[in-house]
DNA sequence: CGAATAAAGTTGTACTGTACAAGTAGCCGG
DNA sequence: CCGGCTACTTGTACAGTACAACTTTATTCG
């Protein structure tokens, strides 16, 4: 094996530490402040984020499974934190939207992570940081369109 | 909230995404190719790199609980990938160590991931593989650095 | 030395996050 | 207005992980 190689055996080696730790944190702070479960807290980040979508283009902004985002949001619904109003020309979908209620709380756990990653990334400036960001957006989209010619073609 | 921060709030995003396409490939893969679950393979591939060592030492490398090293453990000692030799002066531990099959199944499961690399960030050359995979590091080492320090004294 | 305590590992259980499959309700072309 | 398609929901399964209870072996201390 080269030593090129060995360097993207490397990257998925930290890749996988990466997520292991982020999890790590992500339900430490969940532990210390429960009432949202994570992943419905990245749902209510990308709504508003991204602005309101019906569930199966919500499904497809966040790569994962309708019945995910069906049950994400049910949760969000029950606690308040989205408004789900019935889509216009199509009785069968609805169309979810981040409440006011949800956007504060997203304010207090996002300022809870942010929190975090001043004390871990304390002395990064911010140019590193967004160098980080956007290599890594960029291998995800290379990564997403190299996992979907693999489903369409092979 | 300031543009610094929007940046560390789009580093985690970017992160998750991470998670999940790694997530996505690596089961693809699995399905095609089974025989040995992935979190057993990562651990397999600790040991190729970091050498021999005692469960409760591979659960400090890879920061998993010991039950969690203990199933896989077994799985791979199951499958012949491992050897497990009584540990001199403690009858309680024993030394795990790849064997000869686990390594060259190891090599197998490699192939098929760089294959996919390839595919994924051809056009990345190794400066920038190196790059990301540097700051990932950095990131990981950081992280780990502040989970700990809150666990000891928050 | 022997009893109490600690440590290493194993096994049981629970829970998140996810996917797939089956079911339900609304839409649309003939 | 009916057959098939689409959007969503619900049931089920499984990976991966953590925590807790238990077993066996070490260690420490009276």
């Amino acid at each position: 094996m080269s030593s090129a190689d060995d360097a993207r055996v490397e990257l998925m080696r930290e890749l996988k530490a990466a997520s292991q730790l982020q999890h790590a944190w992500i339900m430490q702070a969940w532990q210390d402040d429960p009432g949202l479960h994570p992943a419905a807290a990245m749902l209510l980040s990308d709504l508003a984020k991204h602005g309101e979508a019906r569930p199966s283009e919500l499904a497809k902004r966040r790569f994962v499974d309708l019945s995910v985002i069906s049950r994400q949001i049910s949760q969000l619904s029950a606690a308040g934190m989205v408004d789900r109003r019935p889509a216009p020309e199509d009785g069968r979908a609805s169309i979810i939207s981040i409440s006011e209620r949800g956007r504060a709380e997203l304010g207090r756990r996002r300022a809870g992570y942010l929190e975090f990653m001043e004390r871990a990334l304390g002395d990064w400036d911010d140019e590193k940081v967004l160098e980080l960001t956007t290599r890594l957006a960029e291998m995800n989209a290379d990564v997403r369109a190299a996992l979907s010619v693999r489903t369409c073609d092979v």
